[in-house]
DNA sequence: GAGTGGTCTAGACCACAAT
DNA sequence: TTGTGGTCTAGACCACTCC
């Protein structure tokens, strides 16, 4: 059958600027050229443009037309799965080891980064991540009482921190960095390092409902782990 | 002044799902509800649901409804900069040092990596890139003679490879990996590193044409870089 | 003033799900 | 058979830019 028209035209855009037939910053037809040459109603033909800068291919400057957006700002995207996603995906077996769940004061930075004040409580749970047997992920991670009141009475060897605040607090937005960290003593035997070995640190910090729930370290052994992605 | 009605609407969906009201699976109001609701066309209606299913807050199935998505599966999203770029949005002088350029040949995981024969000939490009004089990326890049027939005879002091190669050659795909690795003595001492501290790794390969066009190694000082970004 | 994109309408026909 | 989403039309009005 033949593609939707709106497809068709997304297409016959797609492959003149892939083509390199028009430039950065080259202005493309407008919507009632485009509607007549391929005689279609001009909605039609908004809803190919529309989507197209949406995906920043095209920018639209209402009043002066639509041009090719300058070279893709070199942007790429990187997917992290949930530790035991990752796991299973390779056909191992995941199981955790729970080595810590208490209650604890903010200390200076954590607090700042959760929006609570200094020696507020909040949860702390370290688990250590086993792939078949093998320690592949050391998670620190503290928790705002307000967001996961019972976020301690969970059983973390069942569920994991993510997927249980995930179902109690809708996350809204996600902060994260990645480092390169030698880790300190404790951290690297659990995780099984000779020393010397640089472990790969992701930082993540959630918000759920406009305010920040969750700040987690989540320590990979960088002899043996990696975050991969594709755009 | 009153935002647009699909707008208003899709802010409705949106509160409605950041609150809980709907819960994951849950039956949404179908278009033709919606627009008597909201007193719009269903034209309207659809291109507010529609963006919501794009973005994978909805899920839409023909001839039985929407549907709030499954729980956003913890993927999580990275963006990574260009280094001039990341240089200059810190208000940092960028500035690079061409330490090699050459041609070489492809050795075994290289030239499986992109796709050619061993033996085959590969420019090879390292590039010292600082940030106000200090060592902040150092590039080691391959790239395939076919994608870039002219990339030896630039002046990578005034264009990165990046920018070169991606205004010749319109990149379709980037697949990478994130390590922790520790340098090599080389490397080590390029980026002004101390002995024993780990560099984060950035190894990317991307694709033109259907093809794979390059692959570099980015390798970032670990004590003073991280790569950050936000969902 | 002519041209552009941004939005919207009130219909329409279709393929497909559930019943 | 009824209801759903998927698509499309042929108009329309607006704010804006460019000349």
């Amino acid at each position: 059958m033949e593609p939707p028209a709106y497809l068709r035209i997304k297409n016959w855009l797609l492959a003149r600027i892939e083509a390199g037939e028009w430039r950065e910053g080259d202005r493309i037809p407008s919507e009632p050229e485009l509607a007549r040459r391929f005689k279609v109603a001009r909605m039609t033909v908004n809803r190919a443009v529309r989507e197209l800068a949406a995906a920043h291919l095209l920018v639209r400057a209402p009043g002066s037309g639509t041009f090719v957006a300058p070279p893709r700002h070199e942007a790429t995207l990187v997917e992290i799965r949930s530790i035991s996603d990752e796991i299973r995906r390779g056909g191992g077996v995941h199981s955790t080891d729970v080595r810590k769940v208490a209650e604890v004061r903010a200390e200076a930075p954590l607090a700042a980064e959760l929006g609570v004040a200094e020696g507020e409580p909040l949860f702390l749970t370290v688990l250590l991540h086993r792939a078949d047997g093998v320690p592949a992920q050391l998670e620190e991670r503290w928790v705002v009482p307000a967001a996961a009141p019972e976020y301690l009475t969970q059983d973390f060897a069942q569920i994991t921190p993510s997927e249980y605040l995930m179902r109690v607090a809708p996350l809204a937005r996600v902060d994260y960095r990645i480092e390169a960290r030698l880790p300190i003593e404790t951290t690297r035997t659990a995780l099984a390092l000779a020393p010397g070995e640089p472990c790969l640190l992701l930082h993540r910090c959630s918000f759920s409902r406009g305010r920040a729930a969750s700040s987690a370290n989540l320590w990979y052994p960088g002899n043996r782990y990696r975050l991969t992605g594709h755009l």
